[in-house]
DNA sequence: TCTCTGCTCAC
DNA sequence: CAAGTGAGCAGAGAC
């Protein structure tokens, strides 16, 4: 907390003493751990001056733009609306997925049998819809509202309201003591779920800029971080090589899965491919694979075992973490960092699948967690003992966001890259791309 | 005003 | 039965 008044620092941050506070409840019974209380002493704790630093410092806002974009949205969620009333023969709160719900299944009848939710009504949810827009045209025109409504109401209206009017910034906090396992978890405003993936929301990330015309956005991620984890974790000898070799790995499973040379693999054949590697990290079943691709259910499974037949040490390894959080109530990341997993043994099959779930995902998403995180302090250290002018503003899971002078940018990207390439060795490759913008979407 | 539900944004 | 981790919005109902 140095160089901030007073009056910011309790502002943005939580002072040091209360995160400690947190953190040692957050690690609960396990401090006296010796893994624990490295973890706790060599990541946490030097930690909480690297966010702290990151929070007071925020990121500059385009407002003016945003108030256009807003414009904009009024007037495409109106168009949306009317057309929507028309085709359903009366008004209704759109917003209300309980008054959606009868006009879509009852009035319309677009299904025999809607989908409900667990509390009976009618499910409207997007997966749901996107599977009937086919039926009706005022089904997709729906699904645009709520994409366009989402976007003003949650980012376009939201954010510039989050400004402080002293600093003229966004200041997220960070909270270290929140995820179950080991993320930082972002909120007031939560700056890590900006849009990023439909085009209209790519126009909010825009919004995003550096502090003034001598600067610019710098956005450094980790490739495939959490692929490289498994395969590290597994030391399975095909995926290990597919990342010496710095193959992309989606295209690699491709190859092997559907047997064809690599240049040989289709676009469908690698959007399949990367769904199965995301869905093995998550634990994904035959279901829900058909469900996210264009595979029925045998297909999907037969997929599915192709895929362990290609990483054979794969399925090893998720057995293991399943065995060992059986047998110990825990799983761990690389460094050490636990979570408990009292449900393991449960006699409901559906609740033992969940933990069962969790004990294969957590040492994957923590141990990325733990790396991305040694990473921040080794750079913070640097900045300051080197004296950069250079700020680390933002952190995103995998990505980190810098706010750089123009003359510090091709130094600064040797520094970033390597920081976060050699922060943990892992016996796999990590490797870093850096992106540079004059507003957070072209920094990507 | 508070809490829960349904939904949707990110990695 | 059925894909992990979060935060925040509006609606709806309890109080």
């Amino acid at each position: 907390m140095r160089d901030v008044p007073i009056e910011q620092q309790t502002e943005y941050a939580v002072e040091d003493a209360d995160v400690t506070l947190q953190l040692k409840e957050y690690f609960q019974e396990e401090m006296t751990t010796a893994n624990t209380l490295s973890l706790y002493q060599k990541v946490e704790l030097p930690l909480v001056s690297v966010l702290t630093d990151m929070e007071c410092e925020g990121i500059n806002l385009d407002v003016a733009y945003l108030q256009e974009l807003s414009k904009i949205l009024t007037t495409d969620i109106l168009q949306l609306e009317t057309a929507i009333f028309e085709a359903a023969g009366e008004t209704f709160n759109l917003a209300s997925p309980k008054q959606l719900g009868p006009i879509l299944f009852d009035k319309l009848k677009l299904v025999d049998k809607p989908k409900k939710t667990k509390t009976g009504q009618y499910s409207t949810a997007e997966d749901v819809l996107s599977y009937l827009a086919k039926e009706h045209p005022i089904v997709s025109d729906i699904l645009d509202w709520r994409s366009l409504q989402k976007l003003q109401n949650t980012y376009v209206d939201a954010l510039p309201k989050e400004i402080n009017p002293k600093t003229g910034r966004v200041h997220t906090i960070y909270n270290q003591a929140v995820a179950a396992t080991g993320r930082l978890s972002s909120n007031n405003p939560n700056l890590q779920n900006i849009p990023i993936r439909t085009e209209r929301g790519q126009q909010v990330r825009k919004a995003f800029i550096p502090r003034d015309e001598n600067h610019v956005l710098m956005a450094a991620d980790y490739s495939q971080i959490e692929l490289r984890i498994i395969a590290a974790l597994s030391k399975d000898e095909g995926m290990l090589s597919a990342f010496q070799n710095n193959e992309d790995i989606h295209s690699a499973t491709a190859a092997k899965v559907f047997n064809v040379p690599l240049e040989a693999v289709t676009r469908a054949q690698r959007s399949n491919a990367k769904t199965v590697n995301f869905g093995i990290v998550y634990g994904v079943s035959a279901f829900g694979l058909s469900q996210q691709t264009d595979l029925n259910r045998t297909e999907a499974k037969e997929l599915i075992e192709t895929y362990y037949a290609t990483y054979p040490k794969l399925r090893a390894y998720i057995q293991e973490q399943v065995d060992f959080a059986r047998d110990h109530g825990y799983v761990a990341t690389v460094l050490g960092r636990r979570r408990y997993l009292k449900d393991i043994n449960s006699q409901n099959a559906v609740v033992r699948g969940a933990a069962e779930r969790n004990a294969v995902n957590a040492p994957i998403q923590g141990s990325a967690a733990d790396i991305i995180k040694l990473a921040m302090i080794a750079i913070q250290k640097r900045l300051r003992n080197e004296h950069w002018k250079a700020k680390m503003l933002l952190q995103v899971h995998d990505e980190l966001v810098f706010d750089v002078p123009k003359d510090e940018v091709e130094e600064l990207q040797v520094l970033v890259k390597s920081e976060m390439e050699n922060a943990f060795e892992l016996g796999v490759p990590l490797v870093v791309d850096i992106g540079l913008g004059n507003n957070w979407l072209e920094a990507h």
